[in-house]
DNA sequence: CCAACATAGTTGAAGCATCAAGTTTCTTGG
DNA sequence: CCAAGAAACTTGATGCTTCAACTATGTTGG
């Protein structure tokens, strides 16, 4: 028997899909413009400026930014061709692969910065109560652990 | 000045992005692997079929589905080369265009739907309160209209 | 009335993302 | 100890999305 959705449901999964549909091209497209950043690039680039080093395995800023390894790899190729990041081999361990945000990466990304937050705070912030912060936070990321549930639960099977 | 967000803002940001980045993929893959569907395409069909007649103009659609016109585009001349949907010359303007739903193009949505609406429910609403349901809808529509209005602000000017 | 502009849609090229397959390196159960 | 499998990437092909340019058709201010 199929769970149908509700009415409620439905109106607020259309919605959901609207900010999917409509958000990423958004930001791509104010980024490109500005920087020459898709924003999936901007994203790596700022995970990368978060570690004390500016420095991270691939895998771990796949999981930092929510990519799968495959999609990082061509996209770090891509940066690193640009200068505005370095591959590394690690000394521990020989299959790992370390990535480094370069000094114009990080140029690059201080550039890019503010303009970014200032086209997410228009798009998504502006408007929103404390509250709706809050619970923003809150399904937003239940259903990132939905998802990372439901891979993990089929993988194991 | 920058506006930067607060740290509150920071952390729903963060895990909004996860939502796209990992939400799309996830149902990209359960309808491909089950429907040789898109989402994209599946919501395509899905809008024809609310419509009464099963036809809409390119363009109703395109805003339905919130998508632009090129992309519809390139889906609808795939979606026909498969036999799901006839574009037809509009009677009353001949710059217009009309998509229809074929009758097989209806089966392959009713076949699909249940799995889709399955995974939708399990990745977005298992967990969430109707309380929750309700501010993702305000939210989601909320951020919405904000981009809807930024692109109507930059095309005016 | 018509020139200028706007609307509706299509197309081809370029750039991303995904998938499947491959390589290399580690780990571990027997 | 080593064979089998898992982990950590990389790569190339395929297909989807976007962008810019183009055609054709309507609308409207002077």
């Amino acid at each position: 028997m199929t769970r149908w959705l509700t009415d409620d449901e439905l109106q607020a999964w259309l919605k959901l899909a609207g900010v999917m549909l409509k958000l990423s091209p958004a930001l791509d497209s104010q980024l490109e413009r500005d920087s020459d950043l898709t924003h999936f690039e901007y994203l790596c680039l700022a995970m990368l400026s978060e570690d004390e080093d500016h420095t991270l395995r691939m895998s771990q800023l796949a999981t930092k930014a929510n990519a799968s390894l495959s999609r990082l790899s061509h996209v770090v190729k891509k940066l690193e061709a640009r200068g505005l990041v370095v591959r590394t081999p690690c000394a521990d361990s020989r299959r790992v692969t370390m990535v480094s945000l370069t000094e114009e990466g990080w140029q690059v990304l201080v550039a890019a910065a503010p303009g970014h937050v200032e086209t997410v705070r228009c798009l998504v912030f502006d408007g929103l109560s404390p509250d709706e912060v809050d619970q923003l936070q809150k399904i937003a990321g239940h259903i990132v652990s939905q998802i990372d549930g439901a891979n993990l639960s089929s993988v194991r099977r």
